[in-house]
Formats: structure tokens, sequence, C-alpha cells
RNA sequence: AGGCGCGUAGCUCAGGGGUUAGAGCACUUGCUUGACAUGCAAGGGGUCGGUGGUUCAAUUCCACUCGCGCCUACCA
């Protein structure tokens, strides 16, 4: 007997590991064969980072498509990878010195760079460790990092190019401005949201004459720097006004009143104080208008010295205090009032931004931008769903240049050199600058202390990854890449800027496709996240936890302490009993079904509960399977078994399944995938294929058993295969019992062939006798359902009416309908005669009775028959509607008409039966 | 302000101009049926957000509207 070779529960912990340790040595994840490439490069999870819920589920589409790619005989990559992620890894490791009593000033450049790489070396294995966990089939031997030297290569060649060309400029502008962090950041790193807040009136007063202005601001302090104020050039209030002076008070400056298109005469009082070096729409009207611009801050925004000393060195949030205080006391404050409004702050740091004036390198985005729009445009790469073009489009067309240098430590250093004059000398490295700008060696210079946006390096990974600048034979092979897999939020730091390069440096676009998904929230739609205690640790999921161990993760080294207890309370409702351990494949079934092409996705740990039992469900499908198939292993089932009609049924499913499966796959629809799998399983094989093969397996025709047998194997093995891109690990385990039995002779399940649905020959005849079988059966199961019959209980049946076809069944198939409808005897009725009292059901023009004879209770079966009345007459009463309705007839396509005519025929035909039942049961029981 | 999306069973979500709108979970009832109680069988539960339009036919397409979410920009 195989079947006590395999375990008789499904425990996954048992299959994983070994599994995946098998894949691993025998290099299958690497590029297989000559069969057209497929490639998809991993959006490179941060190395401070372990896997979440997001990753997860990304991780799981991902290797899904490449191991289906695989199976299906292409040439796969899947480029695994890691960022340095600078800020963020920057602050993981700063904190950790923090704990220690140290700053990175006090360490050195040097050294806590050394510290950051140390750290990484110590840690930075663990998300590949975890990927590797849950199946992930990354071609490993190729891991790669955004700072490593062949990567950092990659980064210092574009740098210079694009410098060459101009497309790099070193200028000085208005930066968003992180003054705890003390780094500039991209327009993309600032998150804006509304917050409560004040506005401010201050009073002006003109130099000559009496009189003043008035202004409304948010931010007093920034008074300080103001260098004129603006009035709309149309305003008829202030139209005098132009030319004019006004002193600022506490600084005593006098500077000039002007026009400018920006000012809403209807915002407060239509004047506004102009702070050119402070505020974005300040710089432009300051530099229309020729306003100087005043910095009255430091880098860490305290008041700088440009400021009356009074100010001088507070904190700015001090400094508004003092401000409104001191303009308060001269006479200066005409108002305050609460004001709701926008506050821009980093996205890393939470702090407050300000926009500061300050010398950055920028990438000039437009040139670049234009032709990856026309890229998107002319279908070389398409987004699926296919709305998210518009967002790309919007956001490119208004593209701003991107400001790459950060004051950070832990990145690609800019390769760029200063003189002692400040002239800068660009290069691939020093000895290069000096050479190309003839520089004798003696001639001192200065590196550039910047490091570069962490997504430029991100924005190369398609190529970079590949080899570039070398012409490695993976970068002929592999680029552009297939597809795409990301979230929507890294849409414009990530996909858009890795079009731009890739058009730029390799001609071609960097994937053909981009399959843009949700973000995972939790099972209230809430964002997962740390300080909100309602993260899930996927690991969790595949390996269980206890409550105690669950509530710990959640509440240890919270930034916010006080939310312990609160989010303790919660976890210990929401999971009373911790997670138990649902394995990794009934979490990536999880996934792949909720893979659909919402926004985001609400996680319920209860649909991977119904996906564990799914698992189940075929671990034990497999096991009877195998305990039915002959003793002796590795012979072929008799290839001259004669397959009767639920063999052939099975297989004809089994071929639309398979059918359905790849297109959805093709289509990036895991989630109807998946559906169309789970459905097949269960529903068709297990709940109905096997039940009759039982039957099969039972009798005493060996011909049909056998068949029976060899349907079981050859179905399952096929099943195991399709199902093997979404979980990996279960199908691994059963197919290495059941392929021999099928005669596979294959090493494993992820480098067979993926089934092709053409190999399982659709059978009309057979879907049409069992679709027929299942009416019949269904209708019993209803009357032993609903009358609370036990299912033990063989019963007499009844059959009266019904045509040639149904008596013909009734007989061909009876060897598989007594059983299955646990019918004892099986009488056919003349059409005229009478009936005895029954309960009853219809199956097509069939009318199955089950005689009461002390079984039923007919008042039960007479309130069964009543709805199922109610709902054909009203049916009925509709279909005479449409079919009165001359327009429907003469407009509605024939086979529209035909159905509804055939429809009503049937209803009426039901309807009849259902009343000549009542009719009998009227007089009955009580 | 502009853009995108969502609203279908108690919950989480599929679906799609045409017979009877589906699934999982939850719920009710009956079952230790020879793979599986992580199971089997039967059942209840929906005016498909609202209004109007197009159509022979709308839950599906269009317009408006209400509610919700996200993205981009931002008025001091």
């Amino acid at each position: 007997m195989n079947g006590r070779v395999l375990g008789e529960r499904y425990r996954p912990a048992e299959i994983e590991g070994e599994a995946y340790r098998r894949w691993e040595r025998a290099g299958w994840f690497a590029p297989r064969g000559d069969g057209p490439p497929f490639c998809i490069v991993i959006p490179p999870p941060n190395v401070t980072g372990s896997l979440h819920m997001g990753h997860a589920f990304q991780d799981t589409v991902m290797d899904a498509l490449t191991r289906y790619h695989r199976m299906r005989g292409d040439c796969t990559l899947w480029q695994p990878g890691v960022d340095h992620a600078g800020i963020a890894t920057q602050m993981v490791v700063e904190r950790q010195l923090e704990a220690e009593g140290l700053s990175r000033r006090e360490l050195g450049r040097e050294e806590f760079v050394r510290r950051v790489w140390a750290w990484k070396e110590s840690s930075g294995g663990r998300i590949g460790d975890q990927l590797r966990r849950l199946g992930a089939s990354l071609d490993f031997s190729r891991d790669c990092f955004t700072l490593d030297e062949a990567r950092s290569r990659a980064v210092r060649e574009v740098f210079v190019r694009l410098h060459e060309e101009g497309l790099i400029y070193r200028g000085q502008r208005l930066v968003n401005w992180d003054p705890v962090l003390q780094t500039a950041l991209s327009d993309l790193e600032v998150v804006s949201s509304e917050e409560d807040g004040h506005l401010w009136r201050l009073r002006y007063p003109l130099v000559d004459g009496d009189g003043a202005v008035e202004v409304d601001t948010t931010r007093p302090e920034t008074m300080l720097g103001d260098t004129g104020v603006a009035v709309h050039p149309e305003d008829e209030r202030y139209r005098q006004l132009v030319g004019r002076m006004v002193r600022l008070p506490l600084t005593g400056r006098e500077i000039p009143i002007v026009a400018d298109e920006a000012v809403d005469p209807e915002f407060g009082t239509g004047c506004v104080k102009v702070t050119p070096a402070h505020d974005f729409t300040d710089y432009e009207i300051g530099r229309r208008n020729g306003l100087p611009s005043i910095n009255a801050l430091t880098p860490r925004a305290r008041i700088n010295d440009a400021a009356p000393p009074a100010f001088v060195g507070l904190d700015r949030f001090d400094a508004r205090k003092a401000v409104v205080e001191a303009l308060k006391e001269m006479g200066a404050l005409a108002g305050v009032k609460k004001h709701r409004h926008v506050i821009p702050r980093g996205d890393r740091s939470q702090a407050v931004l300000e926009p500061f004036l300050t010398d950055q390198w920028y990438v000039r985005a437009a040139p670049l931008a234009e032709p990856a729009i026309a890229a998107v445009e002319d279908g070389r790469v398409r987004f699926v769903p296919e709305n998210w073009a518009a967002t790309y489009f919007e956001w490119m067309r208004n593209i701003e240049d991107w400001c790459i240098s950060r004051q950070l430590w832990w990145g690609h250093r800019i390769p760029a050199w200063y003189g002692e004059d400040g002239e800068v000398f660009v290069g691939r490295n020093e000895a290069e600058a000096r050479r190309r700008h003839k520089l004798p060696d003696d001639y001192p210079l200065r590196r550039d202390d910047d490091v570069l946006d962490t997504w430029f390096s991100s924005a190369l990974w398609p190529f970079s990854t590949l080899g570039w600048p070398e012409q490695t034979p993976e970068l002929k092979r592999f680029y552009p890449g297939t597809v795409l897999v990301t979230g929507f939020d890294i849409l414009f730091f990530w996909v858009a800027r890795m079009i731009m390069m890739g058009l730029k440096f390799m001609g071609d676009v960097p994937f053909r496709e981009v399959y843009v998904h949700g973000l995972i929230r939790d099972h209230e739609g809430q964002k997962m996240s740390k300080s909100r205690g309602n993260v899930i640790d996927p690991l969790d999921l595949i390996d269980g936890v206890d409550l105690d161990s669950l509530v710990e993760k959640r509440t240890a080294g919270l930034m916010q302490p006080q939310l312990a207890p609160a989010i303790e309370r919660a976890t210990r409702k929401q999971f009373p009993e911790g997670i138990p351990a649902f394995g990794a494949d009934a979490v990536r079934f999880s996934f792949a079904a909720m893979a659909s092409t919402g926004q985001d996705i609400r996680y319920d740990l209860d649909r991977t509960a119904g996906y564990r039992n799914f698992c189940t469900k075929l671990w034990n499908a497999a096991r009877f399977v195998l305990m039915q198939q002959p003793g002796s292993e590795g012979v072929p089932p008799s290839q001259d078994a004669c397959p009767g009609p639920a063999d052939r049924w099975i297989v004809s499913r089994l071929g639309k399944a398979l059918k359905a499966t790849a297109e959805a796959l093709d289509g990036y629809r895991l989630d109807l995938a998946s559906r169309a799998m789970y459905d097949f399983v269960w529903r068709e094989y297990c709940d109905w294929y096997l039940e009759l093969a039982k039957i099969v397996l039972a009798g005493d025709n060996a011909q049909a058993a056998a068949a029976a047998q060899s349907t079981l194997v050859r179905v399952l093995e096929a099943v195991l295969r399709a199902l093997h891109p979404i979980m990996p690990f279960i199908t691994e385990a059963l197919w290495q019992r059941t392929a021999p039995l099928a005669g596979s002779t294959g090493e494993s399940v992820m480098i067979a062939p993926w089934p092709n649905s053409g190999d399982f020959a659709e059978d009309r005849q057979a879907e049409a006798e069992i679709e027929w079988l299942q009416g019949f059966v269904l209708g019993i199961r209803q009357i032993r359902g609903e009358l609370d019959l036990p299912p033990g209980r063989r019963l007499e049946v009844l059959v009266q009416g019904g045509r040639q076809e149904d008596r013909e069944r009734m007989e061909s198939l009876s060897g598989l309908l007594y059983p299955m409808a646990g019918i004892d005897k099986l009488t056919l009725l003349a059409a005229d005669a009478e009936a005895p009292p029954a309960a009853s059901a219809l199956h097509g023009e069939l009318k199955l009775l089950t005689p009461l004879a002390g079984v039923i209770d007919p008042a039960a079966e007479r309130a069964r028959l009543g709805k199922l009345r109610a709902q054909a007459e009203k049916s009925l009463q509709a279909a005479e509607k449409k079919l009165a309705n001359p327009q429907f007839l003469d407009k509605a396509p024939p086979d529209v008409v035909q159905g509804v005519h055939d429809r009503r025929e049937e209803l009426k035909r039901d309807l009849q039966s259902l009343r000549e039942q009542l009719e009998r049961l009227k007089n009955l029981g009580t």
C-alpha cells in the first residue's frame, strides 16, 4: 500500500525546509535551457528590513509567475538583490550608536560607514532566509546589493555620462530640507498632511507717510527673512502702494511692495509677505521681482545671525513664540486665529521640513521623461491594470528636476571633486577627474561629501543587476525584463525612473509590463505599522506563534511605549489563541487568491485558515489516491483500461480547469487562477470524482477499476503540476509519490512541464452524463437534507416522466447512481400511474419521488414544495412578460428568445409537477 | 483644486448588457458515510449605494448624486 509512505496528516513544517534545500542545492533556480527568456527583477527590499506582509504578497506573485514560466519551458531568471536604503539604514545604525552613547559625528565618517557595513554583513542576510522560507525561487547565486562594487560602478558611470550631457547639474535652489536629518530631500520624500496651526496677521508700516499693510502668515518667524510684500497687480485696493516701501518690524529693514500674479486677492488681506529663502512661492515671486533672498535659518532650523541678536540661536518654534511676542509688544501684531493648513514632513524622520536655500545636485528630468512617456503611450511598456498609465502620465508630464544629493554618509558618494576655488570636476574616480580636466597630481582636490539618493541606484536596477556597463550575456539575454511586479506607492520613486534610465542607457524599456498591485492592510483596512501594533509577520503565519510571543513582538521597541497596553489588549482580543501554523503554501495561496485588481487588500486570517484546509484536503485526497494504487511502484497504469463515464468526465473537466488557470496566469489574475484550481480540486475532483471512483474501485469490474486507478493518478499528477507555482511545497511532496505512478520520471515538479490542457480531452458526452447524474443525486440529496433523513438510510425512489434519454441513463449509470444517491430500489412509474404520497424533486423532465410511508413528514414536504412553487411562479411570470413583449421578440437575438421560451416551458412543467405533488400531500399528516 | 478607484450576502471579495447574481468565512440543521470533523450533506441570507438616461433588456453602459479611500498639487 503506497499510501503508507505519505504521512497521515499534512504537516507543512516536515516537508518545506527539505524541499527547498533540495531545489537550491540542485541549482534549479538558475536560468536553464534555451527557451524564451522570462525575467523579473525583485524590487530590492531594504537591507535593514525583515520580510513584511507586503513583501510576502509581492514575492508570492513573482514566484508564482516565475515558477509557472519555468515549467512552461521559459529560460527564467528571478533576479534577487537588496537595497542599501540610505536614510533608513543610516537611521538604524545611528540609533544603535545612540544606545551606546555615541553619535555618528563623534565616530567620524569612515568609522561610521565601517559600522554600517559590519551591521549589514551580520544582519543583511536575514531577508534572504525569509524569502527561502516562503519558497521564493530566486537565483540566489546572482545576489546583488545596490552598494556592491559592480552596482557602484554602474552608478558612477551613469552619473558621469548624465553630467557630460548636462542632464545632471549642480545648482543653488530652494530644496525641501530636513532639519533633523540635516539633508535635502526630493519632492517625493515629502509627505504633506493637514494639521492645526495658527494664522497670524502682521502689520508692516509704510516707510513714507502713514499707515501700514497687513499680511497673514502661518510661520511668523520667517518674517526675519522677508525681503518684500506682494499684492495682486489688479487689486485696486493696493495699486497705489506698489513700488512703495515698508519697514520690516524687528529688523528695521526697508522692503518694497511689489505686484505679482501669484497673490490671491481673496485670501486674507490680499497682501502677502515675501520670504524668498524660506518659501517656494515666495522664491518665485522674489525671482520675478528682483527681491534678494535672506536666509534666516541654520541647517538645524535655528535662527542664524542674519537676524537681530535677540533671536539668534533660537529653535524655529521657540523663535516663532519670541517673534510673535515681540511683535505684539510693539503693536505690530494685528490678530491671530486658529488655522488648519498643510504641513510638509520628511517621510523618514517625520520632522517638519523647511524650504532651504542650498547647493545640490539635480537630474534634469524633462528630457529623460519625454521618451519614457512615449514608451508607455505606444505600448512598449504596458501597465496592468491599465488605468495606472493615467497616473504615470500625469506625474511625468509635470515632472520637476530631481534633487539627487543627500547630506548623508551611507550611500554612493558623488563622483565630483572641488578645487580650492570651488570649481567642480566630475569623473569616474579622482584620477579620471584630474585627467579629464588636465589637473596636475598635486593640485588639491576635495571630494564632494554628499551621497546620492538611494533611488538613483534603484533606477538602474534592471540593468545594473545584469552586469551593466559590462556587456554581459545575461544583459543581452534578459534585458528588457518581462514584467515588473510592484506596489503603486513607488510608481514615481522607482518605476518611472527605471523607465527613464533604461531608455537612456540601454536604449530600450526595462520591462514590457508593469503589474501594479495594492497594499496589504489589516482586516479592518488599516495600514499595517509598528505603531498601530497590527503588524503580522508572514513567518508567524507559516510557523505559528503563541499569544504571548505575539504580544511581545508587537509591543517591544515602540517609538511610543504608551501605546503598548492598547496594542496588547487588541492583540489578545483578536488572537486569543495566538496564530496557528498554516504553512507557507496556505499563506501563498491566500496571497494569490487575494491578488485581485483593487487598490488595497484587507488581509483576513480566516482566509488563510481556509486555504490551509485546502492543503489538507489535497493531502488527504492524494493519500486516498495512493492507497488505491496496485502494489508495486513504478508500474505505469495499464493503457488498455477502458475509462468509464466518470473517468472521461473528470479528464474533460480538468482540461477546462487548466485552460482557465493558464489564461488567468497569463493575464496576471492569480486570484482567478487559484480559484479555478481550488474549485476543480475540491468541488469536482474530491466531491464527485473520488466518490464515483470509490464505487468503481469497490465493484467487480477489474478493467473499470484499473481505469479509475489510472485516472485518479493521472488527474492528481496534473493537478499537482498546475498548482505548483502557487503551492510549491505540498505539490512537490505529493508529486514525488504520485509522479512515478503516473509514469513520470522527472526529478522535481518544479522542473516538470506545466500541464497542457490539450492533453485532457474534452468529452461532451461524458460531461452531459455526469451532469445528469449530479442533477439526479442532488435531487435526492435535497429531499434527504431538507427532511433530515440520515445519509445512511437507503431510500426507495420512484421515477415518473422523463424522456427516453433519462431512462437510458438510469440504466447505463445505475452502477454509479444507486450508491451515490443512496438509493435502495429504483422503480419506473408509468406516466399515467397514480403515484403514492411522496417527497419529490424535479430533475429535468424527470420526477423523483420518495414514498412517504412513515419516513417523511408531509407538512415539512408541503412547506418545501410551496417555497419551490413560489420561486417558479415568479420566474415564470418574468418569462411570460418578456415573451409578451413584441419588441423583445423582434429585437433580441433569436437564441436569447429561444432560451426564454425554453425556460418558460420548463417552468410550466415544473409548476405542474409541483402542484400535483402538493395536491397529493394536501390531506396527509398534520 | 485636479486625477484615480471603490460601494454586490453579516464579514472579506469575485463577476458581468440576456434563463435562477457567485465564492470563502460566519450562521442554521443533519451526519464519527472506509482520504479528510482542517471533514461530508442540506439550508437561510442580496430591491448589486441613490436618482435619471440609453436599450427589446441595466446589478453590468452613460450622466448626475451620496458615502468612502488613495494619489498629485497647494493660499501666505
